[in-house]
DNA sequence: GACAGTCTATCTATGAGTAGATATAGTTCG
DNA sequence: CGAACTATATCTACTCATAGATAGACTGTC
């Protein structure tokens, strides 16, 4: 009575968990084909090439997250979202020691085609846009400490996220994505 | 009359670059191999295996970079330390689309061996207390605005520089550099 | 003649990607 | 109805290129 995923959809999953864990050059159609249990030739037949794969994970990734940022509460306090945002920025690290999977084909990125490029920038604009939107509503409401203005303020915030996760996972503690957050936050 | 540098300086010097642009899966001894002049066998004659490579790399790396983080005059103004800071990590971005090593290889620490983790997490730390003296000079100076304890906040903001290299080369612009430069100088 | 440094030649494993067979499930039409 | 056809999904078997790595020969220099 498992719930029944398709081949198809297996495939994107362990190709997203293993983007998020070793980048676009450190996984193979090998590792789906042992994970998934199919052949590689299968893969192939839903996804022609590696890039095309990438790009539809880049894509499902953006729909599931942006999917879950729109899911925060538009009445909540700045303060209160900008700790739920976080908690979502590490929701992978605990299990498995992935990071963001934009923040890692970022990385990758003068290997990949200029859609991936394209479809990579859109993520990090959204997220910019709404923790913007953050920081704006923190600044009326007194709970946030924004130095400039908050277009700037939260590209330099959605940057220090992106490298908190790195910095996580290296040291193999959630401690960096508190840190990032308290920078912010005014103490009560 | 060029200045005479050994093949093993050249294989390190192009690795470097390498990994600064394409990261630890992104590279190969072939590549090196054509960019110096030598067959892939005399690159395995020097480092052994990739591992004893990027290893050496990192400390070449971090030394230089080290190094120059300690030429920063002491007595400087901590927001002009901060400036040059700044300019220190996004050299490599214009010629090269270049990011930090240190940076790159974090992206790629789940297929790294683990002495190399340690040399990596060095290198944190190091720009960390660094960026934390720095920030308690600002704070004195009243040049700097910190949220919270200074060792806190250099955390957060090392991962905001990390962070907004990877986006400045993902969107070809300097400018998210300065944006994270902005958020903790207090303007005159 | 020892040794550092480089080469040729080769190995084994893995990389993405392709060709073509097969099996099964619909679908169409006489 | 049932034969012919088509689409979907999978496999076996392969290609060609690349990966890191090794063995052993050569060459110059101290």
């Amino acid at each position: 009575m498992e719930p029944t995923t398709t081949v198809r959809e297996q495939i994107l999953d362990h190709a997203i968990t293993l983007i998020m864990l070793r980048g676009y050059n450190g996984f193979s159609y090998r590792d789906l084909s042992s994970l998934v249990g199919v052949k590689t030739s299968s893969i192939h037949y839903y996804f022609p090439s590696k890039d095309d794969l990438v790009l539809e994970a880049v894509n499902a990734y953006s729909n599931e997250v942006l999917g879950a940022l729109h899911g925060i509460n538009a009445s909540l306090a700045a303060d209160t979202k900008l700790s739920k945002y976080a908690k979502l920025f590490g929701r992978t690290l605990g299990d498995g020691n992935q990071i963001c999977l934009c923040g890692m084909l970022a990385a990758d990125i003068e290997s990949l085609p200029d859609n991936i490029r394209q479809a990579v920038q859109a993520f990090f604009k959204a997220n910019e846009s709404w923790l913007a939107k953050v920081l704006a509503q923190g600044v009326q409401e007194g709970t946030l400490a924004v130095n400039g203005k908050p277009e700037n303020a939260a590209r330099a915030l959605y940057a220090a996220f992106q490298g908190s996760v790195l910095a996580s996972r290296l040291f193999h503690t959630k401690a960096r994505l508190e840190d990032v957050e308290a920078t912010v936050r005014i103490a009560k």
